[in-house]
DNA sequence: GCCCGTCACTGAACCGGTAAAGTCTCTATT
DNA sequence: AATAGAGACTTTACCGGTTCAGTGACGGGC
């Protein structure tokens, strides 16, 4: 990209039309003190004559803040403009990010090695001035590069998957409790979980969650797990596989890591000639606008993800002002019935 | 955010380790002439050894290129988590991006004013190399804006709305016509759509285009059209009224501007007690996977919408690298039959 | 009436690059 | 042998801010 002839209006200008020099413009627009009352007002009249801002380009060079918060996403392109969870986050992070008018540099990544690298270059290149880390894997790397780096970041995760650093996380542990519960006190003792990504953390805590939880059962029930990439396809062949079997030994209830897959399931079900819930129970996660658009109206384990990423920007912020590691937990998610799911 | 205690490696480095000056170095990394290929090399390898990449920052203030490509998206937050359109689309820019190692600045605002404000400051501010512009709007004042700034940008939207931009977009006038065509040929005379926001260029073109192509019917048809603001709920609501009248009264084909709506439809129509395609037929846009999860599943007008980002993102790399404004229209959607339509 | 401290502001260096002009060496030309 | 020209670098001047050491003027204390 070429530079453009466009005259560009800088400090400079604004220092010669408020006859003062840049040093004193530069004070006045950081509310920094050793300014009169009535210089300060000429400069930001001055300013705002010349339709002035400072230029980030040039105050991050010169050493100050960076007002940019990086996030790298690594899924596949196609599954994340169907899972509403992401789009959600973000609209989140950016409420707050606007406020701190803060802007959010966005990059879908292939792999978690591009990922690493991705944030080294911005980090080193000054593009950011700090990240949010999202999917975390069995010993992700990068919680040691951002400590190696003193990037800022903030960890979407539990505290054992993030390496130390401040992460913001929910409870799906007791999450996966309530659901097996609820369903249990409903009277299903045959109970599957359509998971999401394998290679995940929070889905070996979810995979973990649902054995104990199944396990603990009284009297004993059975649980079946298939892990998925996310994708309503994946869900929709999950959910065949389980229904299949013949109806003494099937599944009666069926929880979802996502919403998606949830409605992939409901029409399998339908598919295979089977009513829900009378039949089976369906259980989504996540909750978006979607579970209520379905018929039945979808169960599920619902959310405030907005919330979610406005406490993950918020927490972000407070590491950038010298808050040390903390953990964060949001509120877990709750069960929100509707249609899907009834005694079997 | 303050600034950090990393010992960053800078050009000086590589030029000293190199043996050479700073512009050696510029020179080598900007792949200009004047420079031996032993000495190329050896700034390369020292390069490499320092782990040192150009900052972009610095670089942008030097005035060359800014490699970073500004997207300011004007929707509800939570709306845009559901509209599989929208992450689509990010992810087909991206998808060129990156091949030129170009990062997309995303940011939701609220009112096209705080969005032309934005597109003032990031420029102003050198945030940005160009811009993507969405979501069209009668009288928008972009163009100009765009114009008088000298902001290299592509428009999303048909010419007549972009105000002489360059532009990418489909042919919605004959997409529409081709859903009123087909649902015509099943035997459908009583026809409706549910639009999407009415202050949308967009919205409008397809409200004329569906005029238009009803009336032109034989034998003559009737038409119904609501606008909506895109959501499921929305959706229903429309659905439910357009079902409300009497049998011989209502209409017995649907036409949506999303996914979302129809699936929000299809919910509404089992409710109402009326089945899909027997007593109404249901056809949505833009046919996001969710199309293939619904029961019955959804006949829509496909679009490939990842395809259709990718090529606003070359376009733009057009603009920046010197190409007049020009008009670049993208497939027309195309029909995709399903379960949802069939004669009435 | 002198000295000191504070306040308000200026000037210059610097951030990490780019770009244009300048220097030096070596070869080809006349 | 003197000169021109090309090639390979180096030097230097920015880009648009921030920061910090000064500089003057003014007011207060003794």
């Amino acid at each position: 990209m070429t530079a453009t002839p466009t005259p560009r209006v800088t400090i400079k200008d604004v220092a010669a039309r408020a006859g003062v020099s840049k040093g004193a413009v530069s004070l006045a627009f950081n509310r920094k003190p050793g300014l009169s009352e009535a210089t300060r007002d000429r400069i930001f009249a001055a300013a705002r004559e010349l339709g002035w801002s400072p230029s980030t380009t040039a105050r991050t060079l010169a050493g100050s803040r960076v007002d940019v918060v990086g996030l790298a996403v690594c899924r596949p392109a196609r599954l994340l403009g169907l899972e509403p969870f992401y789009m959600e986050f973000i609209s989140g992070v950016e409420s707050v990010l606007v406020e701190r008018s803060c802007a959010l540099l966005l990059r879908l990544v292939r792999s978690p090695e591009e990922e690493v690298g991705l944030l080294e270059s911005w980090w080193r290149g000054r593009q950011i001035g700090g990240s949010i880390l999202v999917d975390f894997r069995a010993d992700d790397p990068r919680p040691t590069v951002a400590k190696r780096l003193g990037l800022p970041a903030v960890a979407v995760g539990h505290p054992s998957l993030t390496g130390g650093l401040t992460s913001v996380w929910t409870d799906d542990t007791t999450a996966v409790a309530e659901a097996v519960r609820y369903l249990a006190a409903l009277g299903h003792r045959r109970i599957a979980r359509v998971g999401g990504a394998a290679e995940l953390g929070h889905t070996s805590i979810r995979t973990a969650a649902f054995d104990e939880a199944v396990g603990a059962l009284e009297p004993a029930a059975r649980a079946w797990q298939v892990a998925t990439d996310f994708s309503g396809d994946a869900g929709a062949r999950a959910t065949r596989t389980l229904l299949a079997a013949p109806a003494g030994e099937r599944p009666t209830a069926i929880v979802y890591d996502n919403d998606i897959m949830a409605v992939a399931g409901l029409s399998v079900a339908a598919e295979m000639g089977l009513r829900v819930p009378e039949d089976v129970s369906l259980l989504a996660w996540d909750d978006s606008q979607l579970c209520r658009l379905t018929r039945p109206t979808l169960s599920a384990m619902s959310h405030d993800v907005h919330g979610f990423g406005a406490e993950v920007a918020r927490t972000l912020f407070g590491t950038l002002t010298g808050d040390g590691p903390g953990s964060h937990p949001v509120p877990t998610p709750v069960l929100t019935p509707r249609g899907s799911t009834a005694p079997p």
